[in-house]
DNA sequence: TAGATTGTTAATCGATTAACAATC
DNA sequence: TAGATTGTTAATCGATTAACAATC
């Protein structure tokens, strides 16, 4: 199998290739160009990333789009859906709630958990809120198998433990705390004042460089 | 100058020490084992990532964790604030106006911008949304460096376009799209999407992994 | 055949891990 | 002095970039 050996950072930018992809699923064929321009990588980096997936281009033409498709997307397991549970229903679990872009990749959210009696209950995306010591119950109905954690920060870890007690194997958590979880649970963060300081960080440094690109190095 | 030379892969992680930093604040002195353990790393991965930054500890003893939060607030810029506007007061705009972890990693949430009128003077988080019309008077007023791109993925490109214009240098964006930015600017993205999809390869990876090394290998 | 573009190999670069000397 | 822990150097590993041969 040729899936088990493709390098993280190539997996990591699979999704945005697929994605890429479909903003030009008119086109039959794209270039490695066109598709790496879209994308926001380089055109040597694309077919790099794609050549560990397989052969799937024709020299001097390019990448059928349908194909190119169906091949990452059974890389990434699209076809395999995945349901999901939403714990923690503020305005952060309504966004996720209410995003319509996962379907497309694979993902049914299925259930929307709270522990707040004002929310359980309420209809939020078509869903009916239920309430957090209903997990066990709501993670076997579902058969979910990833969870998103959009509770705030002191409550990431017992929600975190209450999931995978409840069955859940992947966990992708927005709260800013390093989660423990036991061997065979797969966790990603995704902590967003964190973003923003690095974002501040090289903004700042692309602006320090400029600026001394700019002094003639004599002057230094 | 030591911070410019602080490699990428540092820099991506002195948020997470800064914040596991807080949670052990009483205690005067840390190892590199207790605070690599709470921000989810290993002792030598933390203390090399330091050692870019400076030599802040005290061999035999441990890291004065006051002080090591100040030098890698330092290295982040905490203390130079940035004013941040956020665009697309939806679910996900409201979630980032109310998030309160800004303020101490440096940032202040200045202003909130839509283009629905009927969002457009309510009072959301202490603020009053207004028009994206007024986008480059509102950068002007409150010095904004750091735009929030929250909008439908299809508007993320004008409303970039837009804060580039008004002078703003930093960009996070939610929406799946690449952005076409001038030199000078600084694009970060999340996209929800593609790391539930990230997650959901690891998930099953490591599942497949598990799966072979049960089974002996004579046996394949 | 000529032109275009992929896919692969090699070279470079950067990040992580391991080992241990320095020193509190 | 003995024990503990950092900070640095070296070794390994993985990712990116560049060059070009293969081939449509």
């Amino acid at each position: 199998m040729s899936a088990a050996q493709v390098p993280d950072a190539t997996v990591a930018r699979l999704p945005r290739y697929l994605h890429a992809l479909e903003a030009v699923r008119d086109a039959g064929v794209v270039t490695s160009q066109e598709l790496a321009r879209a994308a926001g990588v380089s055109p040597e980096q694309l077919r790099k990333d794609l050549s560990f997936l397989g052969s799937y281009g024709r020299r001097g033409v390019g990448y059928d789009v349908a194909h190119l498709e169906q091949q990452i997307g059974v890389v990434l397991g699209v076809a395999t859906r995945r349901t999901v549970v939403i714990v923690g229903i503020g305005y952060l679990g309504h966004a996720l709630a209410s995003y319509g872009g996962f379907a497309e990749r694979g993902f049914d959210v299925a259930a929307l958990v709270d522990v707040d009696p004002q929310v359980v209950g309420t209809r939020v995306a078509g869903l009916v809120v239920e309430p957090i010591e209903d997990l066990p119950q709501v993670v076997a109905r579902t058969g979910a198998s990833v969870g998103v954690i959009a509770v705030p920060a002191q409550h990431a870890q017992s929600v975190c433990d209450a999931l995978v007690a409840a069955g859940v194997t992947g966990l992708l958590t927005f709260a800013p705390r390093a989660l423990r979880v036991p061997d065979g649970v797969t966790v990603r963060a995704v902590d967003v004042a964190s973003e923003l300081q690095i974002l501040a960080f090289h903004d700042a440094r692309r602006h320090a460089d400029l600026e001394r690109a700019a002094v003639p190095p004599r002057a230094r």
